[in-house]
DNA sequence: TAGTGGTCTAGACCACGGT
DNA sequence: CCGTGGTCTAGACCACTAG
């Protein structure tokens, strides 16, 4: 049934599971095939299976208990985040398509230097459905990175740019948080049906060199869980 | 090493290498100990191992990279302007009269241990006025500090009194931010007359041992600045 | 080439839920 | 009782990285 191919078997597996689901062949809250069925059905072992549907888990979309079976579970997606590393990166090393839609990109004045101003929402494709975790505001200075609004950040990442077209890295990021209230346009972009206020962290971005390289403005996903760390010595 | 008990051995292993993280025997960006190495010794299977580490790099703790090995991956935040360094300290560093107002203060049980429960109302007073910053909820462990409920934290500072009646001291919290709907008790504890939600951290204070030391929830007044700076290498 | 993480097999025993 | 998911063992082969 799986044979062999690039990529892995377990996400194989994953993919005909998840399109199963998107199809509607399981409705919300019912039990998908048991393991040992899987196991049989695509001629692979159980860790195979369970790897599959670990992965399935952790997107959301299905639900396990113990003694009865595994549930398609449509609900809200849980994920750990501090995006300011990129977030790119931190979609791809959780095996996330990141995606991004550009909703303004023009260059303005301010304070006398001119910047590229670039919104975008971002998000994970899943399965054809998009799950949007932010809104990123940047402003970017010109004089830094001349020709920087010529690049299509719908597929390009800007820390990625930054780095191999202009050779500077961020380094420290200087940020303020606040809770703003719930915002119809806010909510539309994200696709939040919830009544929660949303998180907002503005802030500058530094370079290695201590250049201010970025001006942040990020709304969050009230689904999206954000963790950090802080060292209090 | 991992003899048999309730908990699963990579929960254990899980635990033992995200307290390595914690306590700074690992700097960021470090490779922590190959799978090779850690089979040996904790004497399991290199699934066991695997799992584990699954778990953290799904906590964002930890990163992969093929052929080459597993690298912490944290983001400390170098120094916060917050609470979590110690109100009282803090206050007197901007030359602010600290006042605390004890909203709260019994013991309970959860999860099988003692704790006590200790809400406070965390301000300045400035002129005969107190402007309030924070309402602190802290849950502190009984058999950790007993006869900690005797204190009086009207005027005691919570970290000054670990420090030297219990000489243990706060080294690391992991925290998640939130934001939360206005609501009209925590609008009267901290006289906010503003429409703005508020932005709510909750977490887990580590001691330098590692030791859980306090669960804390802070709800902060939409007037205070929260600035944070973040190390993104 | 040696060491790392990535995938996969073929078993085993357990705890839990429902019959 | 049987079937479910939860954990774990002891291997194997692969792709990738670095010296």
């Amino acid at each position: 049934m799986l044979t062999n191919s690039l990529v892995p078997k377990y996400a194989r597996l994953q993919s005909i599971i998840r399109d199963d689901i998107i199809a509607g062949k399981y409705q919300n809250g019912d039990a998908i095939e048991s393991e040992n069925q899987m196991m049989k059905k695509y001629d692979v072992t159980r860790t195979t299976v369970r790897r599959a549907i670990d992965e399935l888990v952790n997107e959301g979309l299905l639900r396990r208990e113990q003694g009865k079976g595994t549930y398609v579970n449509f609900r809200s997606i849980k994920h750990n985040m501090w995006n300011f590393s990129g977030f790119t990166d931190y979609a791809l090393s959780k095996s996330k398509a990141p995606v991004s839609k550009v909703l303004e990109n023009v260059c303005i004045a301010k304070d006398g230097r001119q910047f590229l101003k670039l919104v975008r929402a971002r998000g994970f494709l899943t399965g054809g459905d998009v799950f949007w975790q932010t809104i990123d505001t940047s402003l970017l200075p010109l004089d830094v990175f001349p020709g920087l609004e010529r690049h299509d950040f719908s597929q390009a990442s800007l820390y990625r740019v930054m780095k191999e077209a202009y050779h500077i890295s961020p380094q420290t990021a200087e940020l303020e948080l606040h809770s703003i209230p719930s915002d119809e346009k806010i909510r539309a972009i994200l696709n939040y049906q919830g009544d929660m206020p949303f998180l907002n962290v503005t802030g500058i971005v530094y370079s290695t060199e201590r250049m201010e390289i970025e001006r942040v403005d990020v709304v969050y996903n009230p689904n999206v869980k954000i963790n950090i760390v802080a060292n209090m010595m």
